[in-house]
DNA sequence: CTGAAAGCGCTAACAC
DNA sequence: GTGTTAGCGCTTTCAG
C-alpha cells in the first residue's frame, strides 16, 4: 500500500497511447487492430509490436459506440444448477465459437419479475440477439423483447405462440407420448411425482400432456406427489416411497425429471421391489450424468445441445445477415423415448 | 415478411427522443431515470411517463463510455458441467444482488488459451473487477490482470502466488488430511482414481498433498486410474472394477471427485463388497446432488458458495472505495471431512 | 495505403 | 431545479 503500491488508478492505454509510441495515426493503429482495410506490412508490425509492448486491450465500449456493433448474444435461462441448460450453453457456445459473436448470460431462477430486470439490463447493452428459454414472459418482457429491433429466439418449448423465433420440442406431446408407451407396455395404476414450481411451464405442460393422453384412454392418474427445494435425489425417494405406501396398487412411477426418477429407482432397488416388473419407471431429460446407475431409468432427451445449436444458428445468420429480425423461424425437434431398464416391453 | 413485417432495423430510441416526448432537457431526463440529483417530482413523474410510453431502454454503452464506469463484474470460470461452479456463482450472485454489480461469466473449458482469450475479451469491456478461478494462468493473462488495473479475486486454491486477491482453500492440505484420516481408520492398501486432465491444477494439488502425508507415515498407493470424458458415474464403475480385479488387496480408494467415488460405490454395493469394512472409499466436493445414494460417500466440503460470496464481498467493497486495487486480501477457508458411511470410524 | 474530421449516446462539470 | 458545454475512445466517412 505504500512504496511498491500496484500502479492503482492507472489510466487505461487508449488508441491514441499505441498511435504516439508506433508513430502511426490512431486511424491506421485502429485498421490494423482490427484487421480491416488495407495496411502495409511493415505499418501493421510496427503497430502491432507497439500494442503488444504497451499490453494494451482495446476499449470494446467505445468501439461499439461508435460502430453501433455488439457482438454479444444475450442468453437467458431459469437456472444453471439444472444440468439441462449448461447443455444447451454447450450448444450455443458450439456455434457460436465459429462467428464474431459472444454469449453473455443471465439466470432468471423461474421468477418472471427477475427475467423482466435481467432481460432490460442486457437489452441496455444493446446485444446482436437475444435467446431466452421458453414462451412465457411478462407482458413487459414481452414488450421489451418486440421493440428491441433484434432477433429473438425463444428455446426449449415450442407449446405457444413465439415472439419471432422459436427452437424447442413440444412438451405437451412429450407427455403424451410417455403416456402412450406406458400405457402399450400395460401399466394401468399411474403414479406422477414432480415439482412443485408453478413457473416451470415446461414440467406443467409435460403433465397435461400426460394426462391428456391417460383421459382419451379412459384413465386417470391415481396418486401424485409434488416437492421442492432439497436434492433431487434424496427428494425422489422420499417420494416414492410415501406414494407407494399410501397408494400400493400404482404398478407405474413417472416422474418429471431424471433426478428425483433416479432417487426412486434407487429406493425401488432397495426394497426389493422388482423394476420393470412390478413397478415401471420413467423420468424426463436424458441426463448423461446418470448413466452408470444399477438400471438405466426409461427417459426421454430433451434435445438440449441441439436447440442450443439451432438457435445459436438462427442469432448467427441474421446477425450476418445485419440483425434482420422478425424471420419467425420455427423449429420442433422430436424427443424419442429412451426404454432403458426401467419401462417393461411388451 | 411481408405486409406485417415487424418494424425492422428501427433506430433504437435514445434519450433525445424521451427528451422531445417530455419536453425536458437531455440532462435532466437522464438524472431522473439514473435517481440522481434534485428533480421535481412533476418533471420527474413527466419524464418517467414519456420513458414508459415509448419503451425507452437506456444505452449502457454510451452511458459507460461517458461515466467511465461499468458495473460488470468478469467471471472467469473453467466449467458449468462441473457441479461445483454453479454453486460458487450462487454465492456470487448473493452477493453482487445487493449491489448494483452485473457478473458476466466466461467458460475455459481449463485451456489456458481459452482462458487468456476469455479475458482478453471480458477486459476490452472495462469490468469492475475480476473474479477468476485459480492461480495458474498463462504469463499473458497475468500480465493482462496486473495491468488491468482492476481489482481481482482468485478463487478456489490458494496454494500459489496470488497476482491480488484470492480467497479458497489448499487442496495440497485437504489431499493430506484426507490422507490422515483415511490411516487414522486404519487402511493401509490405498488406490487413487482421478481424471487425466493435467490441467486441473486444484485436483493435482489434491493429490500431490494426499501421497505426501501418506509418505510421512511410510505408505505409498497401490494403484492408480485416471479416465477422461464420458459419464463420471459410468467412468467410477469401470475404473473401480478394474482396479480392484487387477489389486485386489486394496482396502481404500480415494476418488478425486464425489462423481467418479458415487459410481465406485454404486459398484462395490452391487458386488456385495462390505463398505466401510472391506473397503472405504471418499471422494471430494461435498456434493449435495448425491445426498440419496444408498450410502453416503465420504467426502470434503470444499466451501463453494462461500468462496463465491467472499470473492464478490472483496470486489464490490473495493468498487464501492472507487476500484482501489491491489489490496491483497487472502482468505483460507477450511474445508470439513464429512465421514459419511463409507470411512470406517475406529 | 494513410490521415483528418465528425460523431456514436450518454454523463461530468459547470452555469444559470 | 434545470440547462449547456464538452468530451468519453473509438469508428465512419471521405480526402488525399
Amino acid at each position: 500500500m505504500t512504496d511498491t503500491a500496484p500502479s492503482r488508478n492507472r489510466r487505461p492505454l487508449t488508441l491514441r497511447d499505441v498511435s504516439e509510441a508506433s508513430g502511426v495515426s490512431e486511424m491506421t493503429v485502429s485498421r490494423v487492430l482490427r484487421n480491416r482495410g488495407d495496411v502495409s506490412q511493415t505499418t501493421r508490425e510496427r503497430v502491432l509490436e507497439a500494442a503488444k509492448d504497451l499490453g494494451y486491450v482495446p476499449n470494446k465500449i467505445a468501439g461499439a459506440l461508435a460502430s453501433q456493433r455488439v457482438n454479444l448474444v444475450a442468453v437467458i435461462i431459469p437456472s444453471l444448477s439444472n444440468m439441462v441448460f449448461p447443455e444447451v450453453m454447450t450448444g450455443i457456445n458450439e456455434v457460436l465459437d465459429e462467428t464474431p459473436l459472444q454469449p453473455v448470460v443471465g439466470v432468471t431462477n423461474y421468477k418472471p419479475e427477475r427475467e423482466e430486470k435481467v432481460l432490460y439490463e442486457m437489452l441496455s447493452w444493446r446485444p446482436s440477439g437475444v435467446i431466452i428459454a421458453g414462451l412465457e414472459h411478462s407482458d413487459a418482457s414481452k414488450a421489451m423483447l418486440k421493440a428491441a429491433g433484434i432477433p429473438v429466439v425463444e428455446i426449449m418449448d415450442t407449446d405457444g405462440q413465439a415472439i419471432d423465433a422459436c427452437v424447442g420440442i413440444s412438451h405437451r406431446r412429450a407427455g403424451r407420448k410417455m403416456a402412450n408407451a406406458i400405457l402399450k407396455a400395460g401399466y394401468r395404476n399411474i403414479g406422477f411425482l414432480g415439482t412443485k414450481m408453478p413457473l416451470d411451464h415446461r414440467a406443467r405442460k409435460r403433465f397435461e400432456g400426460f394426462t391428456e393422453a391417460l383421459a382419451k384412454e379412459g384413465i386417470e392418474i391415481v396418486d401424485r406427489e409434488f416437492y421442492e427445494g432439497g436434492s433431487a435425489l434424496a427428494k425422489g425417494r422420499e417420494m416414492t416411497e410415501a406414494m407407494l405406501k399410501r397408494t400400493p396398487e400404482i404398478d407405474f412411477l413417472y416422474y418429471s425429471n431424471d433426478m428425483i426418477g433416479a432417487g426412486g429407482l434407487l429406493y425401488c432397488l432397495d426394497q426389493g421391489i422388482s423394476v420393470p416388473g412390478q413397478i415401471g419407471l420413467a423420468g424426463f431429460n436424458g441426463v448423461e450424468l446418470l448413466d452408470g446407475l444399477p438400471r438405466q431409468l426409461a427417459t426421454m432427451d430433451a434435445c438440449r445441445a441441439e436447440i442450443g445449436r439451432a438457435a445459436a444458428r438462427i442469432i448467427a445468420e441474421r446477425s450476418a445477415e445485419d440483425g434482420a429480425i422478425g424471420g419467425g423461424e420455427r423449429i420442433e425437434l422430436t424427443p424419442k423415448i429412451q426404454p432403458g431398464d426401467t419401462l417393461r416391453r411388451r
